[in-house]
DNA sequence: AATTGCTCCAACCGCCAAGGT
DNA sequence: CACCTTGGCGGTTGGAGCAAT
């Protein structure tokens, strides 16, 4: 037996979503909250499939997204990262305040690659094209490393944390103490002059906690993890303490407003 | 101005894991 | 414990828009 479609297709839209289809969604939604996405399409009176409706949401139509072009600590950091998880792009997406992890795995295609490939990178490995040394590269900051050895970075999270230990040694920059932990309550790990170890540590963490069974998280503002406390994007000081439905998710309120959408008509 | 080639990104597809029954 | 449903993820694609010719 097969697996049951996600939805039923015939009578499905596909393609583009147009404004009133947002609008459906986006009004479905701030009445009833994100629930059941297989539901929704029907109870929201949408001709597209649960999943779509999902993706729309998120990568396109959540309240809480950053417009606009990614910054240089953005790129850094979409580095480090990658170096350290991989193409685990939901997880690299959760340490960039307002990013989708579609718009962060888009970025990388497109810009990142190419990025590193000038700097004489090889954007999976993270080591130098030429085949040199063990080490990547001149600049450290540029090799965040974690794939010392030569496997496909999407391959897992396996050896991760074994890696870290190299990580450590081969970029000091790099606050990667693994032990779980909550980040946000170790400040002293984490001083404001270094946002990129700080958020690259923590996302070790995390990554480390995806792979246990490690259960208990507590909020994280991301903002001030990366240096931006005082940032119009800083969420710790508008959410909730008690919230844990996202640990590292950064939410704007949802009656500000959607911004920059694009419609195909 | 028209055509061609390229870039970028929204959206789709298929797979997987978690949770429920 | 097995099966099913659902949500989520990463890879890939199609097409709109832009640049070059």
């Amino acid at each position: 037996m097969g697996r049951s479609p996600c939805c039923e297709k015939a009578h499905t839209n596909k393609g583009a979503w147009t404004k009133e289809e947002d609008q459906r969604l986006i009004a479905y939604i701030k009445a009833h909250g994100e629930g059941c996405w297989r539901s929704l399409p029907k109870a929201a009176g949408l001709l597209r499939c649960g999943k779509s409706c999902r993706l729309r949401w998120i990568n396109y139509l959540r309240p809480d997204l950053k417009r606009g072009n990614f910054t240089e600590e953005e790129d850094e950091l979409i580095i480090k990262l990658h170096g350290l998880l991989g193409n685990k792009w939901s997880l690299i997406a959760g340490r960039l305040p307002g990013r989708t992890d579609n718009e962060i795995k888009n970025y990388w295609n497109t810009h990142i690659k190419r990025k590193l490939l000038s700097r004489g990178l090889d954007p999976q490995t993270h080591r130098p094209l030429n085949g040199g040394g063990p080490f990547a590269g001149p600049q450290q900051q540029e090799a965040p490393g974690g794939a010392t050895a030569a496997k496909p970075a999407s391959s897992g999270d396996e050896g991760r944390s074994s890696g870290a230990s190299l990580d450590e040694d081969r970029f000091p920059d790099l606050n990667l103490d693994l032990s779980i932990s909550l980040p946000c309550h170790s400040p002293k790990r984490s001083p404001p002059s270094e946002p990129l170890a700080a958020a690259t540590a923590a996302a070790a963490a995390e990554a480390e906690a995806t792979t246990s069974t490690s259960s208990y998280t507590q909020p994280i503002c991301l903002c001030c993890h990366l240096g931006f406390p005082t940032s119009d994007t800083c969420g710790c000081q508008t959410n909730t303490p008690n919230s844990q439905s996202h640990v590292y998710r950064y939410i704007r309120p949802f009656e500000e407003g959607q911004q920059h959408l694009n419609y195909s008509s």
